[in-house]
DNA sequence: TCGTGTGCCTAACGATCGTTCGTTAGGAGG
DNA sequence: CCTCCTAACGAACGATCGTTAGGCACACGA
């Protein structure tokens, strides 16, 4: 990781690694300022609440996966309109590689959003869903023009996504496959899913 | 729920669900008291320590996946020996059996068990490894025979493996499919992931 | 009727939590 | 030199954490 541009993004940037590996309740802030070698209530220069910096981390990830999805489906539609299965490799591209880019991040957003009080969590709840939304959408327009078929599409629906979502954790930055490589796999596999039946 | 036998079963019952909706760390003990309809402290007649009450979850919910594994893999070489489909089959239906059967306590041992101490948790770590291992086996038996072929079998068998552990993220009792169906869905599903393509 | 436990209570402990506060060290600009 | 700003410090607050200790009430066997 470089040297963050600000002293609250480092902030951030530490404590989405913290809160990925041990859970926002189980991260005190004063594990978060010895992780930057600081004193714990210094932090309160730079932030409001502990809470304020998962929802900064939580809004952060959630706009990249949005712009993601956002140039995907442009990008579906220059190449192949209309086509439901370019759309959702597409998307699956986009989503592995916002996950890879960043997985402490990414695993905020997917797992420890949970811990936003009620209102925040309200809100990201419906992003969360807005996003799975277009996964669905484009896996309905397959079934619709036979592109796919499947027994179940919402049962369907909800195992791609939990895969998509899975990836955040056991993604391993080391590990034996690079993220195009690991996209592709999972391409693969999200289609073969999906599609009809022989 | 019905009346469990002891007190210390219901304790755990209830701090199964908690822990399941809030996780360990934000689970107070005060709060599974409340449950109860007890005072914090009270539960100290009963338990020795607030991890060994989630040490005890997540070791009965061990002990129920190792033990329907069990059964899965005899019933399975008891109707068709030597077939890895089958194999999966049974394994993926006795895995969606124990999680619906408890999800509090299936959540528990799929998520919490990382809030053990350190010792505690290298011990699950490799009963999870043995279980996850039974089911890699069978996919490279299915890959060495023939039936099962896909380009990469490690991504394959951990989306297999996260698709199954995302069951007790979603899985709702009141939901709209009973668990059998479910079942017969993930079956479905599972080998098409790992089906040789065509 | 009388112990004798079991099951739960309240009080309280030390530790740690998130957070507020007053202050200090060091550098930039007039 | 004086001033102001940034960045951090250490003390301390009230709340809550997991846990211990001691006592009260009610059931049951003698």
């Amino acid at each position: 990781m470089v040297e963050p541009l600000s002293r609250r993004r480092a902030i951030e940037d530490v404590a989405s690694d913290l809160f990925r590996e041990r859970g926002y309740a189980a991260t005190s802030v004063r594990d978060i300022a010895r992780a930057l070698s600081m004193q714990g209530p210094s932090l309160y220069a730079h932030v409001t609440s502990k809470e304020d910096v998962l929802s900064s981390i939580v809004d952060r990830a959630a706009g990249r996966f949005e712009a993601a999805a956002d140039a995907a489906e442009a990008r579906a539609e220059a190449t192949r309109p209309g086509d439901p299965a370019q759309a959702i490799e597409q998307l699956v591209r986009a989503h592995v590689r916002v996950v890879t880019d960043d997985v402490g991040e990414a695993t905020v957003f997917v797992h420890e959003w949970r811990a936003l009080g009620p209102e925040r969590r309200a809100a990201v709840l419906e992003r969360r869903d807005a996003y799975e939304d277009r996964f669905r959408r484009h896996i309905a327009d397959g079934i619709a023009n036979g592109t796919f078929g499947m027994t179940d599409p919402a049962i369907a629906s909800t195992v791609v996504l939990t895969t998509l979502n899975g990836v955040a954790t056991w993604y391993d930055p080391e590990g034996r496959l690079p993220a195009d490589r690991i996209a592709d796999h999972l391409v693969e596999l999200t289609l073969r899913t999906l599609e009809a039946s022989r």
